[in-house]
DNA sequence: GTTCCTGCAAAAGCTTTGCAGAAGA
DNA sequence: TCTTCTGCAAAGCTTTTGCAGGAAC
């Protein structure tokens, strides 16, 4: 086992997931590819050197990923599609708990960066993810309760 | 036609988008629920005033007051996942053209707003659409050939 | 009368689930 | 040996497409 492989190895030990040969070649992917590729690409290419891959495998090590926090999505993970009506700019704050999306009102214009000189923008989102106040105090409920 | 409706109706056609009587509903709807529907909770909502309401017409109405420029989706539309291995706090531009995710540095840390005084804040993310500068330069090219 | 729109059904694309066999501790 | 992981197949969801009947101009 080179050295490479050996971080790999080590970085998924850190994060309780047993390292299999598997997952260590889609993180390793995912080290050397930082281009947000899909579960096609990564399934596509990687099957040149695991012919056997399945599909349903990379789904498997990606969310497995996920819950030890090794990786993230890019913003708006979700299948299905939400609507607005275009009024103002304003922020979107998802609530991991209920799901819920609010707006909040963020002065979008300012942010810029220097990265984007010669990209012609044509919309800015942020999108904030956490827990929203009603289920906030559900929880601190739920712990007086039962604990 | 009620006062409300004329000007649903005068906003469609202003955007040259025929007044059918789902269109206005749906606009309607989009107007009275600025909450960020779903597909479903649209067509569920509707179903009552409209019985023989079809699923594929709302998706029809969806894409084409979205064309129209009408609404929009909330940030990351797509039905397909991406993926970054978490590295240091950076925003995404998406190239309409070219599909391609780029990184661009920015202090995301900084980004808040009195809104959210009471939410906990997991995760940030700022999303830019736009022409990256590989699809500026073809489109100028083929201008300068074929007009 | 001609064009456009609706709504049903079928299909397509992404993701998850169930399960049997294989691999690893 | 016992647990965990892989990979196939099937199913589940969201969204798109084709088409016939109907509505609008």
């Amino acid at each position: 086992m080179n050295t490479l492989f050996k971080n790999l190895s080590n970085e998924l030990i850190n994060k309780n997931v047993r390292p299999s040969h598997q997952r260590m070649m889609v993180l390793d992917y995912l080290v050397k590819n930082q281009c947000h590729p899909t579960v096609e690409q990564i399934f596509n290419d990687l099957k040149s050197k695991l012919p056997t891959l399945s599909k349903s495998t990379v789904y498997n090590i990606l969310n497995l990923f996920l819950e030890a926090g090794l990786i993230k999505t890019v913003v708006g993970e979700d299948q299905e599609a939400r609507y607005d009506i275009i009024t103002e700019s304003h922020g979107h704050f998802k609530c991991i708990t209920c799901e819920t999306i609010y707006n909040f009102n963020v002065n979008i214009d300012d942010f810029t960066s220097d990265d984007l000189k010669e990209f012609h923008i044509a919309s800015k989102d942020v999108y904030f993810k956490g827990t929203c106040p009603r289920c906030l105090s559900n929880k601190n409920k739920l712990k007086g309760e039962y604990l």
